[in-house]
DNA sequence: ACATCCCGCCACTCG
DNA sequence: CGAGTGGCGGGATGT
């Protein structure tokens, strides 16, 4: 019921539909030859690999390229303690992927609090830390919008149906507007500003992007008391009533795209409809029940369940086989200096968390437990001592983050 | 055949 | 205006 009425004003707000521009005649079959990558199948970048991976030379692979591999390389790379910043184009060369695939990581982390733009190919790396807060936002976002007065559910889904015209009223006329990027104004212990002011209404533009999609995806599940939802039924949820098949099949492809990344983060994970068999995500992150509750279960364990798996973590990088153009970013740039330090990118397949690092405290600290071994399965698997220790002390960092803004938690 | 989803063209935005 | 962003959906790949 939650979710049907979060999803209702969602698609209120949401929904502006495909532009659906004519096909452009353009259909050239852009596929680079199959051709095998010229030499080995690691591209010299982060070919950490050790023995024995199965380095079979295959001929072009799509997994190898997909956004979840490129989402856990990425999050290997830059989710350490002296990252502060993370720069696009350093990102899109040293994962060899182009400018594009970044953007689209980039967006839903953003929307989830691992980063927070800077400025113009600039972002903060935030980090697991920030998680959770944007969790409750979120959280709170969601029920907040339930009960929007303005327009409810069933309104909603006929006013923008009608024909194949896709494109409706940008009315957007939600409540409060802020949808944008949860703000990380951390600096900034905001307050319940019941002034709506100033409403940013230079940008809330074509506000249907990935990161609000994201969010919305999240808040589905955020506010459903089954965590477990199949693509279609998101879109149909997070799409007003009058699906209109073709922003249907667009709005799919989009969840797609972000369930691979939010299960690259371990925060859902990929099942089986318990009867009908289809395919279906799970929640696995925290903030679910009312805050009030200390949260107990949900990571399953601290070892997976070796679901559906994705087979993550068999590679290390997402393989650049064309070389096409775009080298144009002034490839005079030095070269690819890999930073891989000391470790591995956590490969989610072999060894799962074998230090939880967890110290015996319980209070409150129990619920958060759950968000460390979240982060420990994510964190590269130190091979020395010296950064365990700066792990530590960058997860007791977060951690009183965490406790902070939980400490008033009303109700 | 159907599900998944990579790729990159090109429309917008922003600096 | 050019560079930065990022919707969008064709159609290749996976199962």
């Amino acid at each position: 019921m939650d979710a049907v009425a979060f999803a209702a004003a969602a698609a209120a707000a949401a929904d502006l539909s495909a532009g659906a521009a004519e096909d452009p005649p353009l259909a050239v079959t852009r596929r680079p030859p199959v051709q095998a990558p010229p030499v080995s199948c690691l591209p010299p970048r982060l070919a950490v690999d050790g023995g024995g991976g199965p380095c079979r030379h295959h001929a072009y692979s799509r997994k190898q390229k997909s956004l979840g591999l490129l989402c856990t390389n990425f999050v290997a790379l830059y989710d350490r303690a002296d990252v502060e910043s993370v720069g696009l184009d350093d990102a899109a060369r040293r994962l060899g992927v182009e400018r594009r695939r970044i953007y689209d990581i980039v967006n839903v982390l953003e929307s989830i609090g691992i980063l927070a733009r800077r400025a113009k190919n600039r972002y903060t790396w935030i980090g697991f830390g920030g998680v959770p807060a944007a969790l409750k936002e979120l959280k709170a976002r969601a029920s907040r919008e339930m009960m929007s007065p303005s327009m409810d559910a069933t309104s909603v889904a006929n006013v923008s149906v009608s024909d194949d015209e896709d494109d409706d009223k940008l009315d957007d006329a939600d409540g409060d507007a802020e949808s944008e990027k949860l703000s990380q104004s951390i600096g900034n212990p905001s307050d319940k500003p019941g002034a709506p002011c100033c409403k940013l209404r230079s940008d809330h533009r074509k506000e249907k992007s990935l990161g609000l999609l994201t969010q919305n995806f999240v808040k589905l599940f955020l506010t459903m008391e089954v965590d477990m939802i199949s693509l279609d039924e998101s879109a149909r949820l997070l799409l007003g009533e009058g699906h209109a098949e073709s922003n249907m099949r667009t709005k799919v492809r989009r969840l797609y795209d972000i369930a691979n990344v939010l299960s690259s983060l371990n925060l859902i994970e990929k099942t089986q409809q318990a009867d009908s068999r289809k395919p279906a995500f799970r929640w696995l992150g925290q903030v679910k029940r009312n805050e009030g509750a200390t949260i107990t279960d949900a990571l399953p364990s601290t070892k997976k369940t070796l679901p559906n798996k994705r087979a993550f973590g068999t590679d290390l990088t997402n393989i650049d086989t064309k070389r096409s153009k775009l080298s144009s970013t002034t490839e005079n740039k030095a070269k690819l200096d890999f930073v891989y330090g000391p470790f591995h990118p956590a490969g989610s397949r072999t060894q799962e968390i074998d230090r939880p690092v967890q110290e015996k405290e319980r209070k409150e600290r129990k619920s958060i437990q759950d968000w460390e071994n979240l982060a420990a399965s994510f964190r590269p698997q130190y091979q020395n001592q010296a950064l365990n220790d700066l792990f530590g002390h960058y997860t007791e960092a977060w951690r009183s983050w965490y406790m902070d803004l939980t400490r008033e938690a009303p109700s």
